[in-house]
DNA sequence: TCTACGTAACCGACGGTCGGTCTCTACCGA
DNA sequence: TCGGTAGAGACCGACCGTCGGTTACGTAGA
């Protein structure tokens, strides 16, 4: 006895079950067999909503990509909003990924950010970046003509800082569990955090100091402090 | 009745083999099977050398990183070469990865750096990163004491350069396809690189126009002149 | 003889296929 | 208004070839 569910119901339940495994596991080493055990379903199901197992994780990067613009948007398009602060606003969305807690964090850089999964991240990122490249590069466009910033190409220099922040995030998450072996990564880490946003500020020609690209939070993260949410922020 | 060989030239064959397929099909792509064919082993050979067919893809990547040491390391050496020569020299050298012509740089561009190969190109690079982000530190800091680069943390400074270098190159190498399609994409894959160019200066806050990181056998590329060096530039 | 090197049959798990079943809905004649 | 029915699409699960990896066992050379 089986049962029959709306098309976009069950294959939203295709992709979420997916993508928690995937982060949990790895793509690799999540089977398809896996994925059908935990949604409850047979291998038909599975192939009758996707072609292959790759194609469900292009159907998670455009969604990904689809999340981070949605964030993205109403940021860029708020007309009393200054280039810079809209920068901040935008990455302190978008590079925060709601970490709220050191275990999360971990557990994705064990999983997600190790390079046994490469090639999920590959797609995801090149997907987010392709999308949102262009909602940076009219901000960059209003810095210039603000005068805040000084950028002789806005389209090349959104999709490069982007492209190098999500470098930077995986080298980060990758490094993150050695702390626990040796504490001096954790400063390693909050310096190499302080260097990129260094690194944008020049490439953007701004003031330096005047960009907040990553959150306290991820400090706290570093220090392995449990927390205890103090009111802030989100 | 089978060959005995040394230990070091099997070796060597097993790396060298599957570096070749590994660039001609990909990672995933080339089962262990098709590598002891192509040597002419059994699978019992493969496994007396290799634990797991990951480790022999660590051993390519640390192969890699070693080859690039070999050609970062006698630039470094030089005491009579200003800082910014070096870089230029370094660049020149690593990022134009003997590129002669247009099929084989297209060839590596459809298959090493599809992100069907991302696992093998994230641990060649990171590798290579590793080695070669202390020698590049220290041209920095050269730079630093010359006065002709300001840098406040050479060592993750360096480290983002070479990283940030490796993505833009994998970009440029997978919109290298889009050309014969869209001839456009040509310029915008000139002007990236430009841009990547430009990007480095102001990390390392050098005079703009001092850094020469892209060579021009990547216009030819770009352009589809099937080389003779047509007297330079345009 | 001992050990490094090599063989080939073999294993479980994987991604993917296939012939077929079940369930829902639209439309039918009475 | 109704039961009957046909088609479409959701879903099933046994099955396939191939994969990475293991095992039991020969053989060459010190």
């Amino acid at each position: 006895m089986h049962i029959t569910k709306d098309y976009d119901v069950r294959k939203a339940e295709f992709l979420d079950t997916a993508m928690r495994l995937f982060i949990e596991r790895g793509y690799d080493d999540t089977s398809v067999n896996a994925i059908i055990d935990a949604v409850g379903v047979s291998k038909g199901a599975f192939y009758h909503y996707f072609k292959t197992k790759e194609e469900l994780l292009d159907e998670l990067a455009a969604r990904a990509g689809d999340q981070a613009m949605a964030i993205v948007e109403p940021i860029v398009a708020d007309p009393a909003l200054p280039a810079i602060e809209k920068m901040n606003a935008m990455f302190a969305r978008t590079n925060a990924f709601k970490a709220q807690n050191r275990e999360l964090m971990i557990t994705l850089a064990r999983v997600f950010y190790s390079d046994r999964n490469a090639l999920l991240r590959s797609r995801m990122t090149r997907r987010s970046v392709e999308l949102t490249a262009p909602a940076l590069a009219r901000i960059i466009e209003q810095g210039n003509r603000e005068g805040t910033m000084d950028v002789t190409h806005p389209a090349q220099t959104a999709a490069m800082i982007l492209e190098f922040g999500a470098t930077v995030v995986a080298g980060f998450a990758r490094r993150l569990e050695e702390i626990d072996r040796d504490p001096a990564v954790g400063d390693e880490l909050i310096l190499s955090m302080r260097v990129y946003t260094e690194s944008v500020e020049r490439m953007l020609g701004v003031t330096p100091g005047s960009l907040t690209l990553v959150d306290d939070s991820i400090v706290r993260i570093v220090r392995g402090d449990t927390a205890e949410s103090n009111g802030g922020k989100g």
